[in-house]
RNA sequence: GGUACCGUGGCCGAGUGGCUAGGCAGAGGUCUGCAAAACCUUUUACAGCAGUUCGAAUCUGCUCGGUACCUCCA
């Protein structure tokens, strides 16, 4: 169906992807945990896999995308007392996990929708899966690779890495785990260091809690993925994704459970983005250094010069490559945010042009490039969606389509094919994979325009008198409104709202 | 300590053996009443050392520097 090749984490090596099942995908990836608000290193993931699901469905996949919502886990609205969570008297004074999970979930969708990722397939809750979490841990128990202590049940990792290769993901080798002895608290209950929990006894203070078969508790961190995952995407689907920190011991431990549970390896192709960098470190809650989108989005974070657009953030994103390391900077972001903008006043002039020859001969060397450009675009993508090689390609493309315009090019010198291919490739690639949109919301106010069209035949009039005082002042008082006039070539006008 | 990964010009970043990536910034020019935008031209690279090769940013070794993961962090 295509020719995308994509990097397989599981054998560290770019490989040609073949779904299980012809012309349909499954996708996993790993969603949120809601228990506070992303901040611009939860972004990635999120945006380099709508991508992936983009283009998928660009290649004529039928896509079935899960994306979960961990909203199972113990959680605390931050800076409010610990003792104020079960303390209290009444009902509405109680720390409510819910209400906390509603909102930043809430948050979260917010967020997504500024970035213009579509919304998943499916969007299972981990709250919403806990029947289906303790039938696959009881299925694990009855298999004889899980083990249970005082309402706690734990995965058998050793008796698992005796058949199983335990780390085929992460590259880890489980002596080397064993050996490598740190103490950790409450660890007692388990047999072995590396084994991991499926299923958590509740202590008393905390709030989240179901009936099972072993006590009131709640579910183990990787459960969730394998539980869900296999509901809505079968035993074994084609791709799962997530962020290089779950490597492991996230989605090794994920293919543990999913292995004893179903017998198969649970995903094909693991694919995992890189992280946002600050300083040159992972920006991460546990670094204190993370900076909320909504702080990024208003610009009231300290390190942040003034605010930054999600389109600028989806943009700056894209630029490198899903496997690299993104250093997050102020002067970073404002290049981002101008070439962005290069790239839609382009794609704005491109929509208004239309094709027309006077029969010239074409220019085939310009044609000849022109079309390179644009189906190198494929190419890249399908290159392990090479993302930065694809934008790099738009700005090749740029000064041609800002010619055509200007006149340095006549239309002629394309062919009417290369010129369609021009328009089709930045409608596609731009809008259509990348999933960029224009910011400038031009509110289409036709009495907005009226008005401006008034001042604009008012300076044209004063130009001609060469009263360019008046010409002048009327358009740096809309400059400071935020409205830009510009002169083209062609004696017209017109006005763009910055 | 274990396991991976990385080090590209002022900044951000593609690129894995020969062919100037690209963006932003800087410089010069064209256009313009002047601007803005646009167009054209253009400077500064491949951490260091050694090796393989006709040829290395790209492969190998070593050194230096940095990062991530190692049990609930995308």
């Amino acid at each position: 169906m295509s020719d995308l090749k994509i990097y397989n984490t599981l054998h560290r090596q770019k490989e040609v992807f073949t779904p299980l099942y012809p012309g349909h995908v499954g996708m996993y990836v790993c969603g949120p945990t809601v228990s506070g608000e992303s901040h611009l290193g939860h972004a990635r993931p999120y945006i380099t896999f709508d991508v992936v699901y983009r283009y998928l469905k660009h290649l004529g996949y039928k896509v079935r995308y899960v994306r979960n919502i961990t909203d199972a886990g113990h959680f605390e609205e931050e800076g409010r007392a610990a003792e104020d969570k079960i303390a209290k008297g009444a009902l509405l004074e109680k720390l409510e996990p819910m209400e906390l999970v509603q909102k930043y979930t809430n948050l979260y969708h917010w967020a997504m929708l500024q970035f213009n990722c579509l919304e998943p397939s499916i969007e299972p809750t981990a709250t919403g899966h806990i029947l289906e979490q303790i039938a696959m841990i009881q299925n694990i128990i009855d298999k004889g690779y899980a083990y249970e202590v005082n309402g706690s049940v734990y995965f058998d990792v050793k008796k698992y890495a005796e058949k199983y290769d335990y780390g085929m993901l992460s590259g880890r080798v489980l002596e080397d785990m064993l050996e490598t002895t740190r103490e950790l608290e409450s660890q007692d209950e388990k047999h072995n260091k590396v084994d991991f929990a499926l299923w958590k006894k509740a202590p008393p203070e905390h709030l989240m809690r179901w009936n099972s078969p072993w006590g009131e508790g709640f579910p183990g961190w990787h459960i969730e993925c394998s539980a869900m995952s296999s509901k809505y995407l079968g035993h074994q689907f084609d791709i799962h994704g997530g962020g290089m920190d779950l490597q492991f011991p996230h989605h090794e431990c994920e293919i543990a459970q999913s292995e004893i549970a179903h017998g198969e390896l649970m995903a094909r192709y693991w694919v995992h983005n890189n992280m946002i960098t600050i300083n040159g470190r992972k920006m991460g809650k546990a670094y204190n250094n993370t900076i909320k989108l909504t702080e990024i989005f208003a610009g009231t974070h300290p390190l942040l010069e003034r605010p930054y657009s999600p389109m600028t953030i989806r943009f700056f994103v894209l630029q490198t490559h899903y496997r690299s390391t993104l250093d997050f900077s102020n002067e970073a972001l404002q290049a981002a945010e101008k070439g962005l903008q290069r790239l839609w006043a382009a794609y704005e002039v491109l929509q208004k042009l239309t094709y027309e020859s006077n029969g010239s001969a074409v220019n085939e060397e310009l044609d000849k490039q022109v079309q390179q450009w644009c189906q190198e675009c494929d190419e890249f993508m399908n290159d392990d969606l090479n993302t930065a090689k694809v934008l790099a390609n738009l700005f090749e493309l740029t000064p041609v389509i800002n010619s055509l315009k200007g006149g340095q090019i006549k239309m002629h010198e394309l062919s009417e094919a290369t010129f369609q291919l021009l328009q089709r490739t930045w409608q596609t690639y731009l809008i259509g994979i990348l999933g960029l949109q224009p910011e400038s919301q031009v509110t289409d106010n036709s009495k907005l325009d009226g008005a401006l069209q008034l001042l604009i035949e008012m300076r044209k009039e004063a130009k001609l008198r060469k009263d360019y005082a008046t010409s002048d002042k009327i358009r740096n008082q809309l400059l400071t409104v935020g409205i830009q006039l510009k002169d083209e070539k062609d004696g017209s006008v017109s006005y763009s709202i910055v």
